[in-house]
DNA sequence: TTGTTAGATTATAATCATTCTCATCTAACA
DNA sequence: TGTTAGATGAGAATGATTATAATCTAACAA
């Protein structure tokens, strides 16, 4: 078992990334615990251990991070708002690249096996998923 | 079968909203055509038939009409970057309305009906899934 | 039909998250 | 240890969205 300081290292290293003091801190603040984190969250922490980073460090590294599959990126969704006036049920395939958002229909979800795993109370009777992945043309950019 | 215009004006009056010529538009815009679509879309869509209307009146109606029922929004998710550190599989529960973030494990997915109904090319071989619903403590307070 | 008024609209300023710029610094390799 | 490509930091700039406040209008009642 590595330490995250020796697993950031070679995870750095494997990628091509300098191991920078600002990268190996961000990367453990938010490897340290479970948990879904903003950039401001990550900034908060960090500066405790290094009170000069800059929040556009964080940002970038942050991206920089997902990029390489060293972190992932919660709703990878388009930056603004969308609305559709299609009110029948209906899911969303969507492209983490370009942020393209394509109809999909079919009952593809398990709604059983899905609600026994949902934590008690949450409220799943008008449930509307969107499934990630890489459209056709941004695969084929690749 | 009814006309958008007449449609509007029966939803309207549903939710006791003052049907005015503002919203008849914004609705018709979203509604004429199958798709998803931006606040900007619809504010330049909406300016060919109502040039004077301004930007804001349509983020605000947008909003109203979404929380009315009348429109769906896509990706109902925070507005901020995250980042989680846990890459093992797993997908996530999201609170429509305070935007939480749970875990979610288990396949309740069946990725042969998903892939059959998706669009040819679209890259499922890494799907990240999200499901959206309501949370034991925002469905507490409606 | 007209008067009243609560709620809607408008233009613009303000806010918030994020990215850019560029001068300075440093990790990595020779 | 010196060199340099790439990284960082501070603050300006951008883009999306929301707030403000003066003006307007849909809806209801007389």
């Amino acid at each position: 078992m590595q330490s995250p300081h020796e697993q950031f290292r070679e995870l750095a290293w494997k990628c091509g990334l300098a191991a920078t003091h600002q990268r190996q801190v961000i990367y453990e603040a938010v490897v340290a615990m479970p948990g879904h984190y903003s950039p401001e969250n990550v900034y908060s922490q960090v500066r405790q251990r290094t009170p000069s980073i800059s929040l556009a460090t964080v940002y970038k590294n942050l991206r920089l991070f997902v990029e390489h599959g060293l972190l992932r990126e919660v709703s990878p969704h388009a930056s603004t708002l969308l609305v559709e006036g299609n009110l029948e049920p209906h899911h969303h395939l969507v492209c983490t690249r370009c942020k393209a958002v394509q109809d999909v229909e079919g009952d593809f979800i398990d709604y059983k096996k899905l609600s026994r795993r949902a934590p008690r109370g949450f409220d799943l009777t008008q449930p509307l998923v969107e499934v990630f992945g890489l459209c056709r043309r941004c695969r084929a950019k690749t």
